[in-house]
This record gives C-alpha cells, structure tokens and sequence, in this order.
RNA sequence: GGGCCUAUAGCUCAGAUGGUUAGAGCGCACGCCUGAUAAGCGUGAGGUCGAUAGUUCAAUUCUAUCUAGGCCCA
C-alpha cells in the first residue's frame, strides 16, 4: 500500500522560484488598477497625518541607483508609518528648471540657437523636463514606489511657478532682497554666474608669477634707514612688496595689497632693492625667483606700521594701499597678497571691512569694486594692451609688460585645482556683477535659521553641525542666473533714474499673471503689460521701466516647495514630518529650505531630517563610468527584481557609504530566498485550514506552538521598534534569523511530523496551523514596507477563507500586527531556552554518529540523557516532548550521580547533561519513519507503528 | 590644502563605562535527508577587530599619527 497518499503533504501553487523581473509588473500592474495609493490615503482618513515631502530629483536622465536608494528609502517609511497607523500621503515632484537642461537643449540647438526666442527656447526646454520627468516617475514606479504619480508636483507647473514668485515677494517684503555688485563665479562661455555647487575643480595649469609693487615713502627726502624700524643702505633705491599670483590678469583690478597681521616679514636686499616678503618664505621665493644673492636687513610684523603705507600699482595708475587680512597664509606665495575686490571674494570682504571702518583712518578713500571684464570675459576696451581679449588668453601679455616695467620678480607656471564650470568644463572666473542678493544678515535670517536648526531632528546627529557650520558660514544667498529657463525675478529698473523697483505689490500681481499663464508671460509680454497701471518709480516718479533679465536660482525654487506644495494642501501638512535626501542636500535642498521658510515662517519646514550616505562599489569606490563599476538599478531589477533592489537598501547601513557589487547582490539574493521558501512552507501547510472553524484558544496549544509565538512576537516588537527609529538593517536581519533559525531549522523542522502524519482533523495539528497563519501573516506584514512585492504575493495567496476575513485586498491596507498575548511567557522563555541548549547539544551527539555511520537520518537514532538533579527534574517534566524536539525516535532519560566530565565531546557542563547516541533498535514505521517497538504489530498493515495504525484506520 | 565621517570573519551587520576562548545570519567545506527537492537539516573551518606609536596592570575598545575610502569646502 502507498501510505505517502494518507499523509498531510504541504501543497502550494505559490512558487519557489521568484521570477520577480516578470512578476513584479503584474503586481504593479494590479495595484493601479485598484488605485490603491487612493485607496490607502481614503483608509487613512482621520489619522495623524505623517509627512514625508519629497526633495525633486532633477528632471534629467535616467534614474540612477543614487534615485533608487532615496526613492526605496521613502517608500519604506511611508508604508511602515501607514502600516503603524498614520496617514502618510506621498507626493513626488520634480525640479525642471535650471542650467542643466538649458545647457542640454543648447547643445542639441546647436547654431540654431541663434534667433530663437527666449519663448521657443523655454517650449523646448519644458518639452524635454516633461520627457524626462515621464522616464523617471515610471522608473520610480517599477520600483514599487506607492505615491500620488498621476499628481505629482513640477516646479514648472503654473501654480507652481507662481507660489516661487510670491514666496520671493515674502522676502522683498521682509527688506532682505538687495541688488548689488559682488563678486561671483562666472562662466565666461556659459555666461552666467554659478553657485559654488556648480563648480567642479579640476587640475589647471596656470602662470606663476611674482610682482613688486614698489612702495611709496612719505618723504622722499628721509633718510630709509630709520623707516619701519629696519636699517637699510642708502644706496637702495626701492623698496617693494612682493606679491604672487596665478592669476595676472586680475592686476589691473589691483586696489590695495595685503598682509598678514602677525606674520614676520623680512626686509631682503636684492642688489639695488629691498624686497618684503613673509620671512618663513624668504628661501622658497628667492628660488623660484632666481636670487642667489641677497641678504636680509631685519623683520617686522605685519601689524606693526605697514597698514596704509601706499604702493605702485603695476599696470594702472593709483596707489594701492596696504592692509591686513587674517585670511593671507603661508602655504605658498610670499605672503603678500594683492587685493582685486572684483575678482574675489576675500579681496571683496575685506574691501568692505576697510570701507565700513574708513572712519579708522586706516585708508584715505574707499577702496573700489573694479571689474575691467565684460560678461564674455575680455577686457574692457579701455584696458591698455589687452582690451578685447579674453582674460585668460591676455596673461602672457600682462606678464611681458610687466617684465618691462621692471616689476616682474619671477615667473613659471603651476598646476593646481582650479574651478570648472559644471556643464561646460571650462575654467571659470570670479567676477564682480549686478546680482539679486538675499542678506543673511538683514532681519537677523542667519541668526534665526542658526537657532532653528536646534528645532529640528537631524538623523544622524551629526548633521546638525554640517548644516549649522554651512549656514554660520555662508555669504549673502546670490539668487540671480543670467538664464532663460527658470522663473523670473520679478523686479524692474526705471528707465530714467537706474533705480530699481521691488515692490510686492507689483510682485503680487507678477504672480497672478504668473499662475494664470505661466512663467512665460514675462518673456512674451511688454514691460507695461506686465506691470499694474499706474506704477511709478519711487525715486524719481518715471513711470518708464524695464524687465529684469536674470531669472531665480533653482535652490530658491526647490526651497520653497513647502510653500508651494505641502501648504495648499490642507492643515496638517506644514510643517512637513520628514526630509529625507542625500547627505549633499545638506548645503542644498535642507538649506535653502530652511532660509526659505525661516524668512516667510519664521521656523523651519521639517521637524526632522533623515540624510543617507552615497552608493560605492564592493571595494568602497566612487562609482564612475571609467572605474567600470557602475551599477544601474534598471540591470539589478532585470537580473533579480526590484524586490531585491530594495533588500538591499533596506540591508545596508544608510547613514554611511552604501556598498553594491555582484557578490552583494547574490548574497542578498540568498537571503530573499531564504525568507521567501520559508513563507513558502507556512503556506504549503495552510491549503486545508480555515481560521474559523480550525483556530483554537491561545492557551490549549502546546509549549512547542507557544514557543513560536512567542518568538514571532519578540520579532513584531523588534521590528516595529526598529521601523520607528528607520532603523532597517535591523529588520532585515530580524526577518532572516526568524526565518533561518526560529522557523526553518527548528519549528518548522520539528513540526513536520506532526504536520504530516497527524490526522488532518487533529487539534495538534490545526492547533499548529493556526499557529503557521498566524505567522504567515504577520510575516508578510512586517515585511511589506521593504519586501513589499512578495508581501503582496504572499498576501494573494492566502487561503480563501483567511482573506475574506481579512477584508483587505492589498497587504498594503494591513496594519502592523501586535505581539500576541502569552501567559507565563517568562517561564516558557526559560525553558525553552534551555530545552533549545540541550536540543543543540543533542544534535552535536547526533553529527559524530553520522559520521561514524552509526545512524543517517537522525530517526533512526535513540538518545539517551544522562543527567542529575534539577536537570533531571526539569527534563523528566519535558520527556514525552523529547523525541519530537530532537527528531529522533527515541529519548532514554537516566539519572546519574556523578557530574558529566569537562571535555567529553558531547557532554556539557553548564547544561549539566551528557548525550548517548545509539542505533535505535526497532523497525521504521514506512509511513511516520520513527523507529518503534509497535512495528509489526498490526496485521493488517504490518509495516506501520501503532499511531499510523489508528491514522490509516 | 582645510573640516567631518568610516575601517570588526569572503559578504551584510552585532558588540564591549577598557578586563576570560570577539558574536549572528549568509556564503564556503564536509556530511545527512530525499515527504519544503534548482528545497530542507546538521557539523565545521574562517578574524594580530585597517597600520604604527602612546596611556594603562590590561587596548580591538581611549589618545596621537599614518594608510585607504567617502562627503563637504577651498
């Protein structure tokens, strides 16, 4: 007779092999088709709301595996939060304006480019975000992202467009908003000004050049040796301070030069001259300038008596006077620095520093911001020589008449780091411009935004301080780009008086036409169509304007979206719970939103921000196209599963570099099929059980079934917790334990007999069942905010009877389940604690005589325990539970009195138990395969042991 | 060049106010099973806790320097 028809074999149509690059489209596939991002968002009406605002992703491009981490990262909190009971919508959006695309389009133009239109540019522009952000939200989608994806928000959306503009009203309104001349990073190719994030340094070559500026004395007639305290022969005819640059076309903007406060500077003799160089460099520049013989007449601090003193400029007229800046260092150079505040930043601060103390008397007259270079980066015309070229090309121009003025001390060339435009890879320049400003200083904004960031919840801890040493440190916001594709800034200038108008009213009304049109309409529309009738200049009464030109830095765009997208959509949705992006937005979206909203909020727009680290490869390296390592989500998904892809984010350590390689993935691969076969088996063993005529109470199931409840609530408690601190990696290694040890080596294991041989109607073994549902359940619950596909496979697999109960068509509707109540939980958790030592002790024993071939399978063992005492009490209390925990067909318990000797192979001392295994010495039951003394007893089916006697009936 | 961060088994991660043989899962090797079968079970081997110096009775843990890597800035 075949008894394998009589036993209760799992069956499952859910299939071991995942396939998840097919499947996962039909799961998809299913959940728009039921709506069920709407459906989820309706089910949570009335709960606390909780926020995730998502930061934009430019609109250009594929997603790459950076997108893919970010966007996993947010979907996971969002369904753990939804699942944990709040109502946590999701809106996606994207950042469409900005260089880049302008730059791309450009590109394609080519020399059509000329003769287009601000209008038709913009329209090409738009169409190719559009095509973009389309790419992307479906590779957003495919990722299993649930989100609001037929409405997400484009910052070149109208409304959009027009909340910008009157956010950037709010901050005219609060006077922070000036227009002045500074110097920025410009573009000389791309003519533009850029932020410093889009500067790329790269290694340049660059003269190298030394320059006096020979000093004025204010006597001529005085004897030198007396002057500054240094001796100096009479037969020296100047004295000059040396300075070195790598820029020579920023002399003829000289203004003034500077020295270091406390620096030494020596007095070098050289022939005919004195030179003044920092002491500590003496040696380096007298070589690099080729003096062998020179000789130094003594030192002075910086700070003693050469603040004012006048020199020569080189190249102009004027005089430029001497000053002291803490910023002059020794790493190279001379230690003299020649201040060109138009074409630097540190030259400019510290013009105003000298300009606003002038009162000090420190210098006669304001030192001036000069730029002799056009936007195109040539010289003014009426720069002598080199007017009309570009800067860059005029420096062997500038250094050939230095050398014959006779100023020129050294020459050669350096190869440094060196600013590069970001799009066009060409060298940049600083250069003073007209440029909309928001003041940090102006109504106390960095002051305030500084005391905001203490508001709020920075994840790790460590980015309060990135982001507060940024926002301590950061100059005045430039908002301005001399671009076509943006929004624009919504001032005038009077025709007649050059003044500028920034009213918010006109501003309002900007952003009206604005919302209703379009961005456009300030490209396609007259100055006087755009403007409310009736305006008049304010310093002159004209009433004759013309349009700004420059449109509004992208960070301002981005940073407002809270205004522009959270506000309008009811209370509740400001502040926004969580910000969640790369640690980069630290200087980006983080910070512009912070002193977007402290200036129009007065509190930040987050109550937390959650930073995650960058992908590296296996070995730790930046992933780039020449190293060969990149790793594109679109291959992991087509080779494993976005599933996979999302085990992944989940399993790493987020708050550092994330590392991706084929091993990893294959590891990760092994893990998933872990969790997924054991989901698997609790289902294979569910196909005849229905919960509500099977299930039974709690208490009556045994210790073994109470055991892995218990188990399975440690694991929801675990999980849930580490779902609240987004701690994922956590969960991951929960899920796999659980799956890999609680279920699959020992539950499940034991649970086989009992599941297969048992009558079905058994109340052990639907006890068991109930137990494996309650499991499988919870499983894929807690697993679903990561493992959110196979949750909802699992979920469509469910026996009938168990999803009807459940009333939810989507694992994603499903809440967090809760520990399950257990009495005695304490004592059941000690003792099968030590009933699982004694099990793995047992099966140590059981090893050793499978590789003395006593026994194969581990039924075909009997197991004998020798042991005293309290041991031998507590296990006599287990005995009839023995031989199913250690799958064996026998257990013998023998008290001894002596104590198990240290060292015996399988013998423990602090279990107090020493293990025999011997061949268990009756006959296999063909049906149940233990090993029983009622084999053969039957005579009807001599070949089964009592208890299948009785079963087979 | 400056600032910050990271470095524990092949992989992903734990861990200790400094104190016996540093843990887990996976992978690997070997074996068992063939009623989870492109599955399941067991046993085992893997680590000078990045390097060096210092503090200490004692350091993988604290300090400094270095190396490698990452991020930000110049």
């Amino acid at each position: 007779m075949d008894y394998k028809a009589t036993l209760n074999l799992p069956q499952t149509g859910f299939p071991m092999k995942a396939n998840l690059s097919q499947r996962e489209p039909e799961i998809l596939a299913r959940w728009a088709e039921q709506k069920l991002y709407h459906r989820i968002q309706e089910a949570g009406t009335g709960r606390p709301l909780y926020l995730l605002h998502d930061g934009p992703p430019y609109a250009n491009g594929h997603i790459h595996i950076g997108h893919a981490l970010n966007k996993i990262l947010k979907d996971i909190i969002v369904k753990s939060k939804t699942m944990e009971g709040y109502q946590a919508p999701y809106v996606p959006g994207w950042d469409c304006h900005g260089l880049p695309i302008e730059h791309q389009i450009t590109k394609e133009l080519g020399p059509k480019k000329k003769g287009l239109s601000a209008v038709e540019l913009r329209r090409l522009c738009r169409d190719y975000a559009e095509k973009f952000y389309r790419i992307q939200r479906e590779e957003f989608q495919r990722l299993g992202v649930l989100g609001d994806w037929e409405l997400p928000y484009l910052t070149m959306d109208r409304e959009y467009e027009a909340a910008i503009i009157r956010e950037f009203g709010k901050f005219v309104e609060k006077g922070g908003v000036y227009k002045g001349l500074k110097p920025v990073l410009w573009c000389t190719v791309d003519q533009t000004a850029l932020a410093e994030a889009e500067v790329e340094y790269e290694d340049h070559t660059s003269p190298s050049i030394y320059v006096k500026f020979p000093m004025e004395w204010r006597n001529p007639g005085d004897a030198l040796e007396k002057w500054l305290g240094v001796s100096i022969s009479s037969t020296v005819k100047t004295v000059s301070i040396v300075i070195w640059t790598t820029t020579p076309w920023t002399l003829p903007a000289n203004q003034a030069l500077a020295l270091h406060p406390d620096l030494d500077y020596a007095f070098v003799q050289v022939g005919e001259e004195v030179w003044i160089i920092a002491e500590k460099l003496v040696g380096e520049v007298t070589k690099a300038c080729r003096m062998t013989n020179y000789q130094i007449l003594g030192t002075q601090k910086g700070k003693e008596g050469f603040e004012g003193v006048l020199c020569r400029r080189p190249l102009t007229q004027g005089l430029s006077p001497l000053l002291l800046g803490e910023f002059v260092t020794l790493d190279q150079g001379t230690g003299c620095v020649h201040i060109a505040p138009g074409h630097g930043m540190e030259d400019y601060l510290l013009a105003l520093k000298y300009n606003a103390s002038m009162g000090g008397g420190k210098v006669s007259q304001p030192i001036e911001v000069v730029v002799p270079v056009r936007d195109d980066g040539r010289f003014e015309d009426s720069v002598e020589d080199v007017g009309g070229q570009h800067v860059l090309k005029a420096n062997p121009t500038i250094i050939e008449k230095l050398k014959h003025r006779g100023v020129l001390a050294g020459q050669g060339f350096l190869d440094h780091s060196y600013p590069h435009c970001w799009r066009c890879k060409n060298p940049v320049i600083f250069r003073a411009t007209q440029q909309w400003f928001v003041s940090m200083e102006k109504d106390d904004l960095r002051a305030r935004a500084l005391k905001e960031i203490d508001q709020v919840k920075w994840i790790p801890s460590r980015g309060r301080d990135r982001i507060y040493g940024m926002i301590a440190n950061r100059p005045d916001w430039c908002l301005s780009r001399q671009r076509t594709w943006g929004t624009p800034i919504p001032c005038f200038t009077c025709m007649k008086c050059e003044a500028t108008l920034a009213d918010p009213k006109v501003i309002t009304h900007i952003a009206d036409l604005v919302g209703e049109s379009g961005a456009d309409v300030w490209f396609q529309k007259t100055t006087e169509e755009l403007m409310p009738p009736g305006t008049s200049c304010r310093n002159c009464g004209g009433s004759e304007f013309k349009k700004e030109q420059d449109i509004l830095d992208v960070w301002f765009e981005s940073g407002v979206s809270h205004a522009a997208v959270l506000k309008p959509r009811g209370p509740g949705w400001w502040p926004a719970s969580l910000y969640l992006e790369g640690s980069d937005q630290h200087r980006g979206w983080f910070h512009s939103a912070l002193l977007a909203s402290v200036t129009t909020d007065k509190r930040a727009p987050y109550q937390a921000v959650l930073t995650h680290g960058f992908v590296v490869d296996g070995a730790g390296r930046k992933m780039s196209k020449s190293a060969g390592n990149v790793v594109t989500p679109q291959e992991v998904m087509k080779q494993y599963g976005a599933e996979i892809l999302r085990l992944w984010v989940a399993a790493q350590d987020y708050q550092e570099d994330l590392r991706l390689s084929p091993e990893i993935l294959k590891q990760l691969v092994e893990a998933y099929r872990k969790i997924r076969n054991t989901c698997r088996y609790l289902l294979s063993n569910l196909y005849d059980y229905d919960p509500a005529i099977h299930a039974r109470p709690v208490e009556q199931l045994p210790e073994l079934d109470r055991w892995a409840l218990l188990r399975l609530s440690n694991l929801i408690a675990n999980v849930r917790r580490s779902y609240e601190t987004f701690d994922f990696r956590q969960i991951v290694h929960e899920l796999d334990y659980f799956c890999a040890v609680d279920m699959s080596a020992t539950y499940l294991d034991i649970l086989k007999d009992r599941l297969y041989t048992f009558p079905k109607e058994s109340p052990l073994r639907r006890g068991s069942q109930m137990v494996l549902l309650e499991i499988l359940v919870d499983l894929a619950k807690l697993m679903a905010p990561i493992l959110s596909f196979t949750a909802e496979e699992i979920w469509q697999m469910l026996p009938k009877a168990v999803l009807e109960n459940q009333e939810v068509p989507s694992v994603h509707l499903a809440s967090f389940p809760s520990p399950v109540p257990l009495g005695n939980q304490e004592t059941l958790e000690k003792n099968w604690k030590e009933l699982l030592a004694v099990r793995a002790l047992v099966l140590g024993a059981l090893e050793q005589q499978r590789r003395e071939k006593i026994i194969g399978s581990s039924l075909e063992a009997k197991v004998v325990l020798h042991t005293q005492g309290d041991r031998y009490t507590f296990l006599k209390m287990y005995e009839q539970d023995l031989p199913t925990l250690f799958i064996v067909s026998q257990v013998t318990l023998e008290e001894v009195h002596i104590e198990p000797a240290n060292g015996h192979p399988t013998a423990d001392p602090t279990l107090g138990v020493m293990v025999n295994v011997e061949k268990a010495k009756d006959q296999k039951c063909e049906r149940c395969w233990n090993y029983r003394p009622s084999v053969g007893t039957s005579t009807q089916h001599p070949t089964l042991c009592n208890r299948c006697v009785e079963v087979v009936g």
